[in-house]
DNA sequence: GGGTGGCAAACAAGCAGCGT
DNA sequence: ACGCTGCTTGTTTGCCACCC
């Protein structure tokens, strides 16, 4: 179980910092998690009888978790450890449905229609919605969950929408505020350059993704001209 | 069946914070 | 104050699912 719970708290997932392995293991086995929805009971008082964990740390992790109660529904349901479904799948889940509600009875017909979802994943997940069990466990942390778009997802048209981008070097901002700040403005932080990757956006010390993307021929752009490519094509540039 | 592209794991470096 | 432990961030790469 404990891996399941170090799954959901991961960067893909909830992201909450404080929670890696060491600390999941830590907390299932003094019985104050057994579940990850049991994260949202979790209190500071709970936390300052461990090992390691003073107010700052027990501070820190509670107000992480508080965070995470705004994810977004891709994250969710990458945390929630469908098998198949990576950061990338559960994207395509969130963008092609609007509620959590709204896959838990979904057929795999429908998931197969989606461009890119294959038999297997549709498999995997029409069947991880059909357990009972799992629904139940969804129910429940759902009501932890304060982020609207979990209930409807916006259709406009965004700035970057349709465009892949690769992030090589360090950049003025984290590399997931960047990988935030495409993904809000509609467009999609992928990990290796391809021949579909649209930009390669380089920071100070490249690494071996700059090289590809010049032999591939990708444009590479900076974080400059990223921010300028918002601004231009949108009044009102989603800042994440 | 082969090519493409994404996922996920492994690893390294740097950082934060606890305990002594 | 400093050492140690664990976490975060970023990179690389092998594997595998998907598409043609």
């Amino acid at each position: 179980m404990t891996e399941k719970i170090i799954h959901f708290a991961s960067r893909g997932g909830m992201d909450i910092e404080g929670l890696g392995e060491k600390n999941v293991e830590l907390l299932y086995s003094k019985g104050l998690i057994k579940h990850f929805e049991d994260i949202y009971k979790l209190k500071k008082e709970d936390l300052l009888d461990l090992p390691r964990f003073a107010e700052k740390s027990a501070q820190n992790l509670i107000y992480a978790i508080e965070r995470s109660r705004h994810t977004t529904l891709a994250k969710f349901l990458f945390g929630i450890g469908i098998l198949h479904v990576g950061e990338y799948a559960a994207k395509l889940l969130a963008k092609n449905f609007k509620s959590l509600e709204e896959l838990f009875h979904v057929k795999k017909e429908r998931l197969i229609e989606i461009r890119q979802m294959g038999e297997k994943i549709a498999t995997s997940i029409s069947t991880f919605f059909d357990d009972e069990k799992n629904l139940k466990i969804l129910r429940s942390i759902d009501l932890e969950i304060s982020n609207p778009d979990f209930l409807s997802v916006k259709k406009e048209k965004l700035p970057l929408e349709g465009l892949t981008f690769v992030i090589t070097g360090s950049m003025p901002k984290s590399r997931k505020e960047i990988e935030d700040l495409i993904d809000s403005n509609g467009g999609h932080a992928s990990s290796a350059v391809s021949s579909s990757t649209d930009y390669l956006l380089a920071g100070e010390d490249p690494g071996s993704k700059l090289r590809k993307a010049k032999a591939l021929g990708v444009k590479t752009i900076s974080y400059d001209e990223l921010l300028n490519m918002i601004k231009t094509k949108t009044e009102h540039p989603r800042l994440f």
